[in-house]
RNA sequence: GCGAGGGUAGCCAAGUAUGGCCAAAGGCGGCAGACUCAAGAUCUGUUCUCGAAGGAGUUCCUCGGUUCAAAUCCGAGCCCUCGCACCA
């Protein structure tokens, strides 16, 4: 017999079923709703098992609820918005290599992929993949209401238009200028994904300082630590370099000519007058506000025309560059090798000392090049690293001095701000925005930062709006609990989102059609549009229906009538009042579950939106995080050559089994582990299971003894455990519940029992495949048919944990028995005997009374017992039996040892099971009452006999 | 730097909130045995050290503290992972 094929077998079958009952297909009723969301994935690949991973959990829950009586909603959709999809179409146009190898690995011939250069064809091709990867994962999802975003899609193009009515209307979103990463050749923003080189760079802002030369004209500099205004020395440029003179506003400035380029890009009017090379300002002197004195412009090859505005002010005292560069100069001043005027302004400068950083002291730049031994300006390694680290030693630790008049005492950090303030009021001071590091575009151009205007924001950063959202996930649960405390942190950091782009697809801003709302933007409600989505679109993706606002307006936020909203939207009145009422049925949200990077923005924006639009009992209820899955132990990645696509998953383990591994990868907040040593084992297992549910009619009904109810109370127990774990998405621990304990305990009843009862084993196998088919539903369908039932087990109700009962004596005795055994097996290991006769003396029952009465600390009755005891017990038994007991109270057992050894009979137990005993270790088995007199006792061994340990001895 | 989390036996990992029943669940891997012609799969046992009687010793990043008692509480330190955005 072939496994997978059986398993394949059964799997078709029962996605058949399903689909043929409707069985996910879900309608408001009476019962308590469940709804719950995946956000939808991005439409430029194929699902793989961290996709899978992610939507499991939902999926799991779902499946979980529905047999708890929920009536589930479980919907998914696609999302298409933004530039991938249209810059990968771009990427098989231009035939890049490696982006056509991404399409061989996902199964997409070469003849098939010149399809793939219209980014249209992405959006109806991976949908139907990505729904034929769920189906055959078995996902219980309502299908009728997916869709794909974009204007591709007129009907949620309109909702996604009337959304952000509602927030304009609101003032949530806002006009503003914006920095961004922009490519001059191009013309567009570049974001990560679209760079050779500057992956995670950002625009950083530069303090421009202005100095007036003799002529009048301003020469202009740029830092980025402007709190060193104050220990200024002198000037830097570069002789070589091309400079520009310009007018701005009414003053000339003198900067490279990039920087006159950059400027303008970043909304600055300048007019070039005229250019200069450096060299012609060698030498000339130019006013510092901050100093009170003109400083003169030396000569430096290091100044990079491209980087700022290629001139740079000198502080030796605080910057190594300069600390070395001047020490350069001062030697060639003494050789006599410079010009005489330069020479003489040279050797007269001496560092400023303004910042005191703790163990670094007044001139750090001196402090570290001294320590690091740095020669000449030509050590760039050792200099890069002194730069660094006198910056963040300075940034975090320093203490302004004395001479920083205003600013002495404050630390680097608050002065920084308060001077670059003080001299942006004053006029000496401008702005000027650069790449945080260099950044090259795919056309390999060098990106610079471009400052757009009239850029639409959602304001995340409005102190309102934050507090409002604060309340919202104040009253949300976190799974697991501890992200809350990242999601009040995120709130709190959210500033201002540009919320529109040029490029990519997108719905497009209905007062404003230059720009399209990009894709962390347009899904942040949609979970709404999904309660009515099968209405409108009839189970398409696409729907050419036109919807407007007062349509929206009612069904969603009950404004206006059902009348015009009918009317605007074609619908019926009856049509548009029952949607209003599925909204409200579904409304809100019970849970979200997405992968952790999803907390910075997406789930976040979410919640900001919900907030926003609706009304308080329809703000989320709940949000689930997880990790980023590991195959065996080792990142997932493309770059690391372990992507597993979740089809090829499904194709090796099976659509159950590949579920069942992901549940069992179940790690919380960490990287869960997909362990595909457990993938090649579990599907066995599941056979297993499949067996003893076909075979139960092939047991005997004999009567039901002790083992029957320590095994109906271990269920309980299992059962228990599982609720708590499924309750908590803690899916590892669900399936350890019911599939490894379960079944172990199993193994031992039926060891225990010789032959099991079949009543018990069939309580035993309902519950089994009740509990994992939230996890492997289709082999427990199989299993559920295979017991006689005619109902699918996807929607039977589980039973009530209360009505599970655990009975402690039956835990409690057949655990006294697993020690017994247990410390059978230690003394036969350690003495290696191979033992004729085991002889088991149980503990009189005056000591387990004596026990109890010294544990609940009954004087009374101790000493009672004692006095009857005294004339008949040899002391030396009674001494043992104390030193014992206080022992155990030391270790803080004594309580457990009492309760258990007041429920059971340890001699009768024993006596019971002699036979099991003697068949486990091969040999004769004695248990004597240790309260009939005369008892033969083995080398004195009966009166070390101990309530719950009774003593042994083996010959 | 800011924010969040973490360091547990060969590996992965539970336990930490509520200290004691914790030499510490479970899974992988290893070892031994059963089955088999054999291999694989499966099942059983075992897997910190020592031990000819159920015991003892040493462990849960390091150091120090609280306590009759610490993987768990407190303090200090070392190390690791993730996020810090306009990018899905």
């Amino acid at each position: 017999m072939n496994i997978s094929e059986d398993m394949f077998r059964i799997e078709e079958k029962w996605q058949k079923r399903w689909s043929e009952a409707r069985l996910f297909e879900s309608t408001p009723d009476g019962r308590d709703k469940f709804y719950a969301t995946y956000p939808y994935s991005y439409m430029n690949g194929l699902p793989h098992i961290g996709h899978a991973f992610t939507v499991l959990r939902v999926e799991f829950q779902c499946r979980y609820r529905r047999m708890r009586g929920y009536n589930v909603l479980f919907p998914f959709a696609f999302h298409c918005t933004g530039v991938p999809i249209v810059a990968a179409a771009k990427r098989i146009k231009d035939g890049e290599s490696t982006q056509m190898q991404i399409m061989r690995s996902m199964g997409i011939t070469d003849r098939q992929v010149k399809k793939f250069s219209e980014p249209e064809y992405w959006t109806r091709y991976f949908p139907k993949r990505w729904e034929n990867s769920m189906r055959r994962l078995g996902m219980s999802i309502d299908w009728r209401r997916k869709f794909i975003t974009t204007p591709l899609n007129p009907s949620y193009d309109s909702f996604v238009r009337w959304q952000f009515n509602v927030l304009r209307e609101k003032n949530y979103v806002r006009l503003g200028s914006h920095a961004v990463i922009w490519c001059p050749k191009d013309n567009i923003p570049v974001g990560d994904h679209d760079r050779v080189k500057g992956e995670g760079e950002t625009p950083t802002e530069y303090t421009l300082l202005k100095f007036r030369t003799d002529e009048g004209d301003f020469l202009v500099t740029a830092t980025l630590r402007p709190e060193t205004a104050f220990g200024q020395t002198n000037l830097w440029i570069n002789p070589e370099a091309d400079y520009v003179r310009a007018l701005v506003d009414n003053e000339v400035w003198i900067l490279s000519k990039e920087a006159a380029d950059k400027l303008t890009e970043q909304g600055r009017k300048l007019t070039v007058k005229g250019s200069l090379k450096g060299e012609e300002l060698t030498g000339a002197y130019a006013f510092s506000p901050t100093m009170g004195k003109r400083l003169v412009v030396l000569p430096a090859p290091f100044a990079s025309p491209s980087k700022g505005t290629g001139i740079v002010t000198s502080v030796p005292s605080d910057s190594p560059d300069d600390y070395i560069a001047l020490k350069d100069l001062k030697r060639k001043a003494e050789n006599d090798t410079l010009e005489p005027s330069i020479a003489h302004a040279v050797v007269n400068i001496e560092p400023v000392e303004i910042i005191d950083t703790p163990g670094y002291g007044t001139l750090p730049a001196k402090t570290v090049v001294d320590r690091l031994n740095i020669r000449s300006q030509k050590d760039k390694e050792k200099l890069d690293r002194a730069r660094e680290e006198v910056y963040r030693e300075g940034y975090y630790k320093g203490v302004m001095l004395e001479r920083c008049a205003e600013y002495a005492g404050l630390t680097v950090d608050a002065a920084r701000s308060a001077i670059r303030k003080k001299l942006l009021e004053s006029g000496d001071a401008d702005t000027m925005y650069e790449p945080s590091g260099e950044v090259v575009c795919r056309c390999l151009t060098r990106c610079i930062v471009k400052v757009v205007s009239n850029q639409w924001f959602l304001a995340y950063g409005d102190q309102k709006w934050k507090e409002d959202t604060h309340e919202a996930i104040a009253s949300m649960r976190f799974y697991p609990p501890l992200v809350r405390k990242q999601f009040e942190h995120v709130v709190d950091w959210l500033k201002d989102w540009a919320c529109v782009h040029h490029t990519g697809l997108g719905t497009t801003l209905p007062w404003d059609d230059a720009w399209k709302i990009e894709s962390l933007s347009d899904s942040t409600i949609y979970m709404a549009y999904y309660t009515i989505a099968h209405v409108i679109q009839k189970g398409k993706i696409t729907s050419d229906r036109k919807l407007g606002q007062a349509f929206f307006d009612y069904v969603f936020l009950g404004i206006g009538d059902s009348d015009e909203a009918a009317v605007q939207s074609g619908f019926s009145r009856s049509k548009t009042e029952e949607m209003r009422k599925e909204f409200l049925y579904w409304y809100p949200m019970d849970m979200r579950n997405s992968g952790k990077d999803l907390v910075g923005n997406h789930l976040t924006f979410a919640a900001f939106n919900h907030v926003a639009i609706f009304p308080r009992e329809h703000w989320p209820r709940s949000y689930g995080v997880n990790g980023w899955i590991t195959i065996s132990g080792t990142k997932m990645g493309k770059s690391a050559g372990n992507s597993l696509y979740l089809d090829d998953a499904i194709a090796r383990f099976g659509a159950d089994v590949t579920r069942l591994t992901e549940a069992y990868a179940d790690e919380g907040f960490d990287d869960p582990n997909f362990d595909t040593g457990f993938a090649e084992t579990a599907g066995k297992r599941l056979l297993q299971m499949l067996d003893t549910a076909k075979n139960l009619n092939s047991l005997d009904d004999s009567g039901e003894n002790s083992m029957d109810v320590w095994m109906m109370s271990m269920m309980a127990r299992h059962y228990g455990g599982y609720i708590a774990a499924m309750e908590d998405m803690s899916y590892k621990n669900a399936v350890k519940s019911a599939l490894v304990d379960m079944q172990n305990s199993a193994r031992w009843y039926i060891k225990r029992r010789g032959t099991p009862n079949r009543r018990t084993m069939r309580k035993f196998a309902e519950l089994q495949v009740m509990m994992l088919a939230p996890f492997t539903p289709h082999v427990c369908e199989e299993a559920w048919e295979a017991m006689g039932n005619q109902t699918f087990v996807s929607t039977q109700l589980m039973p009530e944990p209360s009505t599970m009962i655990e009975n402690a004596g039956a835990l409690a005795g057949e655990g006294y028995l697993e020690g017994v055994i247990a410390d059978i097996s230690e003394i036969l290991k350690v003495t290696e005997i191979v033992p004729e006769k085991i002889t088991i003396y149980t503990a009189a029952k005056w000591k387990t009374h004596l026990l109890i009465a010294e544990q609940t600390g009954n004087r009374n009755d101790s000493s009672a017992i004692r006095k009857q005891l005294s004339s008949g017990v040899a002391t030396r038994e009674m001494e043992k039996f104390y030193r014992n007991l206080s022992r155990e109270r030391q270790s803080g057992r004594l309580k457990s040892i009492a309760e258990t050894a007041g429920v059971i009979d340890e001699h009768r137990l024993l006596n019971e099971n002699t036979d099991f005993l003697a068949k486990e270790f091969r040999c004769r088995i004695e248990v004597p009452d240790g309260d009939a007199a005369g008892v033969e006792d083995r080398a004195g061994r009966r009166e070390n006999s101990f309530p719950l340990r009774p003593s042994i001895f083996v010959e």
